[in-house]
DNA sequence: GCATGATATGTCACTTAGTGACAGAAAATG
DNA sequence: CATTTTCTGTCACTAAGTGACATATCATGC
């Protein structure tokens, strides 16, 4: 059973960054995708909103992989174990790069950005559960929910930084590179101790 | 010199909360700020960014008054002892209103969300600018970009909270009240140690 | 197998968000 | 005051987004 929005989300994106996004209309989705333009209407609010699932995979299947990191691992151990399998899934890789391609054009693009931010505010919320199982508090903890809140922060940046360096800059990014610095950024986001062994 | 852009966010801002966000259109708010609606368009790339000045208008006001922050004092001396005057300022207060409505309805008009989300990350460009003076960093270190971000996290959660809470739960809060919450947030989301007299 | 209700999609007419082009008003500059 | 630039209104237009209804798809019970 594949997701279908997400299927339509993908072809969004790579029009967006093949055409722009002003250039890119609804039909123009619509026909890409294979769907009726009334469809594209009734899985979206709004065309920027056509990138959402694309932006929001890769954190939800990184959120994912942190709500599997046990209590006895610090985040180096658990990421340097864990890391480099999920960044060798190869739907990963695509829409990673789908998303890096819409991170790289934010800065001409708002409507993308303010698309990018809900996205980011999704993920927010998903790693509020992460937190506050690992910090043994409450989900509606203020502590938690700003803890959540820095990650999310620290990721956001550390995603936009690296996009653009590598899609605007031409910079090369190795797999590891980019998973210490998303460490680096997690440590230093989190306000509560949870990136070390806890319990 | 009167903002016009901002005029016409306060109308529409009211005309969102009167009447919602779908049942308002471009030319009601037109008709409300006595303008055409050409030039509705020709301020707002969209509906939704038609709250963006008033929204972000509360958060600049605030960046400013950090700027004038001197290195000597904590943030609670600081606050302590500005916050006062600042809350007294008749059209803060007004904005502020207006812009905690916006806040309270956020949970079911999707695209005021992206509209808020914009603006806080707005304003997470002149914070940064604020923390690199206190960190004595220069404004594109990591750190000094993710301890702004942090902060701007973590105030938008305490605006969110207690803009809901007031609206929706018929909360009281009290000047003093919401200035130890936001002193807290700021303290908690700090990845820099701004917050105590630095130099 | 088939009837049946629920949900998803297409078609088409429609409303409203948003733009382009040009003309006139307002305001800055000399 | 003359001029240039910037701002705004009018109007025709494109494209985003919705409502209503018909058809298709799919699950469930028999």
């Amino acid at each position: 059973m594949t997701d279908a929005r997400l299927d339509v989300s993908r072809h969004a994106a790579r029009l967006f960054w093949e055409k722009g996004f002003e250039a890119t209309s609804g039909d123009d989705i619509a026909a890409a995708a294979g769907i009726s333009t009334r469809t594209v209407w009734r899985y979206f609010r709004s065309k920027e909103a056509c990138v959402e699932p694309v932006l929001k995979v890769s954190e939800l299947r990184f959120a994912a992989l942190l709500g599997q990191w046990p209590k006895s691992e610090s985040i180096e151990q658990f990421l340097g174990r864990s890391m480099a399998a999920f960044a060798a899934d190869e739907a990963f890789v695509r829409d990673s790069i789908a998303a890096v391609r819409i991170l790289a054009i934010l800065y001409r693009e708002p409507a993308l950005r303010s698309a990018w931010l809900m996205a980011c505010d999704e993920a927010e919320r998903e790693l509020v559960a992460i937190v506050a199982h690992r910090a043994s508090r409450p989900a509606d903890d203020f502590e938690v929910r700003l803890c959540a809140a820095s990650i999310t922060a620290a990721m956001r940046l550390v995603d936009e930084e690296i996009s653009s360096a590598v899609i605007n800059d031409g910079a090369r990014v190795t797999a590891q590179d980019a998973t210490s610095r998303i460490i680096a950024a997690i440590r230093a986001g989190a306000t509560l101790p949870i990136c070390d062994p806890v319990d």
